[in-house]
DNA sequence: ACTAACGGGACGCCCCGTTTAT
DNA sequence: ATAAACGGGGCGTCCCGTTAGT
């Protein structure tokens, strides 16, 4: 019942990731928060890269669970899909302003600016990341054409033009410290929705 | 005529702030690139943080001056200026790819996320940027308006939504490894400049 | 049988805490002494603080049990005990001569007055051996009082000011690099002993 | 009428010295205090040791003048001289608990300590003003035996004796944080005085 | 299989006392 | 008399092995 050792490795990390970044958060300090010593540590994983692969990829299958896959099943499609994220989106930065006091931000977006150009391997799995995402998005999209609530269009560039107001606005948000930057950009998904 | 040291040093971390990120920068390889050594470094700044503040701002400020005062005094007024401000977007990354092989996303988007949570400093530093950034966009929106180009609005909000949709694209391209990513996302930036 | 590296690195920082004083012995030298790499040295111990810390009260279990203890055990009580002491003082400045040229003075004066202003927890460290000593000497004042050796007085004063006068006899040797300059003053001892 | 950079320079060595001691006072830090530039100040001293010379000399003028001195030419002659001396020494350590809320030692021996082993020539200079004390307290004891105060004896030595406790009751008071410390062992210095 | 302690270099930023050029 | 430049060293921390033992 109890997670394993491997596991909360892995939980420390998509933790310490998003509260610390990537390079702030040493080996030492995700051991410490997960009551696991170095040795063990490095008998789960080869490198302090292979751990963020997994915790993002940890991360990411559990808020396509409880966030993606749950707002498609459920509640009005289309466009009330999209307004459902990014109240989540708003909800996720202000738990992390009352428990931190701090605006995070993206969980993916800021470890893949941070390790872009230091290493490929982690880029590239936030990269899927953001391709699911913008899946997810363009179905929703296809959806709302189907509703009549948009025009026919590129629903593909929609969702890319979409992930990145929504990346650009938490960055904004974390830069300023600032949750209502998010939140007032936000409020315009539906109109980049509808471009073209 | 030669830049002084100390020019050299804020020259070098601009750079490398860019190139390589803040953390991965260290105050040995600022010196080694502006050829001077750590004594230098400290008789000018008292602190790493420092410099970085001193470089964004000079970046800033030449950026300002020969991109945003540029595209400001000439040309076609309104949305034409924001095409032109993604025009030179668009062309700073593909100098990127040209020279290092690499997307290297947002100057100043970058080194905001990177110390956001670690160093207030130079998160508002960054700040100011973004501020600042703002503040010409939305001029250049009102500037639309009175063109007819655009309905009356709130230019303030649609000048944060703008750079949002920017800063956002800059990171996926980079996290892609793709400049394209930007191109296409930049393409909606006129629809977002009318939204409400 | 071989000490371990911990160990190693106590006794390392012992010697050098004597020999080159607190301020003038980096990590780094008592590493290369204790044939261990600085990141040994920092999982042992969090700081050269600490470390000194440790050394010091290690210098003193050893002190204690083998002169101040062994002194207690055998041969004459009261001032006679007094005399033991100074002698061994006497023969330990005579090897620092013999081995570094140097007359070394106080292991513990000498780091406690080197970071009396600047490390609190060095201070508080050595203020303890301090007072061990002062016990000792007033238990042997006590004795020699009931041998009749001394009339009855405030043992526990007598007893600081006689470690008053060895440090200080200690202290203008090292400045003088003379030991017989603390040999000489030793030899008021049994009179500030009776003092009162 | 304005004292001159390089005696501002010795003023605050001087000073700094004292608060600090020697390795932890920057070349940096006593121009701040002075109000010169490094530049200035190895245009006067051609190091910090040779400044750090200067400015103990300076000090024992001082000190001399204003007090060995004073206590010689007034008031009663003999022990009483002594008297003075501790009650001088006492006040000297009560106005530094007063402005640094730290029990500074003797200004002379603490650095004496400190640099025993690292630089010859303070080393010596140091011994120097404790040869210079020992006299004028030699002196003084044999005026106490010219008075009948105490019995013939070798007042060097008693001189020296005296000196030692002094000494190293202001470094226990150091180390103990406690001005009391010293007062306390100070009130022994007759007896040591009168010894053999 | 898994844990745990221990060890290893390299490098981080910062600051030192000093010299050169003006 | 001074600003600028210098080179080396301070302590601390990083990510990562290796060895022993359970």
């Amino acid at each position: 019942m109890t997670p394993t050792t491997r596991d909360r490795l892995i939980q420390a990390a998509s933790e310490l990731l998003w509260e610390r970044s990537y390079f702030a958060t040493g080996v030492e300090e995700v051991c410490a928060r997960a009551g696991a010593r170095k040795g063990s540590f490095y008998h789960f994983f080869p490198s302090k890269t292979e751990l963020a692969i997994t915790a993002i990829r940890a991360r990411w299958d559990y808020v396509r669970g409880h966030v993606f896959d749950a707002i498609s099943a459920s509640g009005p499609a289309g466009l009330d899909r999209l307004r459902r994220l990014t109240d989540f989106l708003a909800a996720e930065q202000d738990r992390s302003v009352q428990f931190f006091h701090l605006v995070l931000g993206s969980p993916f977006g800021n470890v893949g600016q941070e390790t872009g150009h230091q290493d490929e391997r982690i880029r590239t799995t936030v990269n899927e990341v953001f391709d699911s995402q913008i899946g997810y998005i363009a179905r929703w999209l296809e959806e709302a054409v189907e509703r009549g609530e948009i025009l026919e269009g590129d629903n593909q560039q929609r969702a890319r033009n979409v992930l990145a107001l929504l990346e650009g606005a938490l960055l904004m948000a974390k830069v300023g410290d600032n949750v209502d930057l998010f939140v007032s950009v936000a409020a315009s998904v539906p109109v980049v929705a509808s471009a073209l």
